[in-house]
DNA sequence: AACTATTTATAAGA
DNA sequence: TTCTTATAAATAGTT
């Protein structure tokens, strides 16, 4: 979903590796959140940086 | 990303609701595994079906 | 379950 | 690094 297709495997450039990790991560939230809400379903997710710094969703009903 | 614009709110009917929770939930999975493997992050996701079926995902070295 | 029109996410660029 | 925009990808409605 960009200017060129991509191939999917680690990116090796470290800044690249990390724009993209904060754009995909904020969709795969998004995603979570309305997959949830649409469909009445518990979900959650959560997603590690490098740092490891913590970033996730849950729906309420869920764990 | 379809025919028409959809608001984000629970789907009322059933059968709508149970096509929707199919794509999304494929489409999440994918996402995640996507995230988890050009930024080389820990991601896990979890989803359960309104019958309590479970759908997940977990990078190789998460959890 | 397959098909496509259209929206949405996002890769690359500014 | 935040914003823009062209394009790939996901998916809503249809069949």
């Amino acid at each position: 979903m960009g200017r060129g297709k991509i191939v999917i495997r680690r990116i090796d450039n470290s800044t690249s590796r990390q724009v993209t990790f904060s754009k995909r991560r904020s969709g795969l939230l998004k995603k979570a959140k309305e997959l949830a809400i649409l469909c009445d379903a518990e979900v959650g997710v959560m997603v590690f940086s490098s740092t490891g710094k913590l970033y996730d969703f849950a729906s309420s009903r869920s764990f």
